[in-house]
DNA sequence: TTTCAATTGATGTATATACATTTATTGTAG
DNA sequence: CTACAATAAATGTATATACATCAATTGAAA
C-alpha cells in the first residue's frame, strides 16, 4: 500500500492540509473494511457494534436515544432506527422510560453481551494485524488526532 | 473539543489500536462534518466532489468508470451512479467508448471545471480554519497515517 | 464459426447518513 | 386551566455504501 500518492493514484496535493484530508478519509476507508468483515458473519454492521458497545459502558443503567447519540461517532446519525434493528435481533431492548413517557431506556441484553465478548478477541486480533505502528506511534498519533480537533 | 475521551464520553480504552481507531472514525466524521456545509449550497456531496477532482485530474483524457473506482476513497463503492448524478447536472459527459463499447468514456465539463474553481479556495479556507496542526504536524500526521496501513 | 469465459458497467437490495418534519409528552406563561 | 413552546423520539426523503447479480460486449478456445 504506501504513501497516499500511490494508493489513490495522485500525484499531488494542492497543500498539506488537503493532503491529511485525503490521507485521513482514505484510511478511515481502510480501517472500516476490516471491522465489517469481521462484523458481517455475525450480521452486525460497524454502527450497530458501536451502539452495543456504548450501551455496554452503561454498566447496566439505561440510556436514552438521545444519550446514545451524543456519544455515537457518527454525529447526527439515527440512533432510534439502529436501536431497532439490534432489538428485532434481541441484542438490546427498549422500554418506556417511567417518570418521562418522552423517554426511552435502551438497555444491551445477555444475548447482546455475549456477542460482545464472543466478538472482542477478534476485533483486538484484526487491529493490530492491520495498523502497522508501534506503542509509541499509537500514542503520537491519538495526540495529533486530538489536537487536529483543537 | 480536545481528547478522543472526553467527545464520546468514554473514559477508557481496551488498547491504543482500539483507541487509534475511534479516534480516527471520529476525525473523520469531523472534517467530513465541514467539507459537507462548504459543498451543500452548490448540490454536491462529498463523494460527488471526488470524483469531479479525478475528472480533473485526468487534464483532459477521458477516464472509464472503472478507472474512477479505482482512485476513489471509498473502495468498492459506485462510481457508475455517482457518474449518472453529475451528469443530471452537466458536470461530467459521459461518452460510449468507440475502440471497446463496453467501456464508457467520462469527461468534466467547462461548467463542471468553474465550480471546482469557485469551490476550491471556499475548501482551502475551511481546512486550514478546522485543522489545528503546523506544516511539521501535518507531515507528521501524513506518514503515520500511510505507515499505518503499512 | 460457435461457444463460453472474462470484462465492464448497470442495477437491485439492505444498511446507514444527513436533514427536515411530525408526533407525543412535558413544562410554563398568561 | 389553556395555550403554546420545548423536548424526545420516530418517521420521511435523498444520498451514499457494500455487495450481489445481471446484461452487454469482447476475446479466445474448441
Amino acid at each position: 500500500m504506501g504513501k497516499i500518492e500511490e494508493a489513490i493514484k495522485q500525484s499531488e496535493f494542492k497543500d498539506s492540509y488537503n493532503k491529511v484530508v485525503v490521507n485521513l478519509l482514505y484510511t478511515h476507508s481502510y480501517l472500516v473494511g476490516f471491522q465489517t468483515a469481521v462484523l458481517k458473519p455475525m450480521d452486525l454492521s460497524p454502527e450497530q457494534y458501536n451502539v452495543m458497545r456504548i450501551l455496554r459502558g452503561q454498566q447496566g443503567k439505561p440510556a436514552t436515544i438521545a444519550a446514545i447519540q451524543e456519544r455515537m461517532l457518527n454525529t447526527m446519525s439515527n440512533a432510534s432506527r439502529l436501536v431497532d434493528k439490534l432489538k428485532a435481533k434481541d441484542l438490546v431492548k427498549r422500554e418506556e422510560c417511567p417518570e418521562n413517557r418522552r423517554k426511552v431506556d435502551v438497555l444491551i441484553t445477555e444475548k447482546g453481551l455475549r456477542l460482545l465478548e464472543l466478538l472482542e478477541p477478534e476485533i483486538v486480533a484484526i487491529n493490530k494485524k492491520v495498523i502497522h505502528l508501534e506503542e509509541a506511534e499509537l500514542i503520537l498519533l491519538n495526540g495529533l488526532l486530538d489536537k487536529l480537533r483543537g
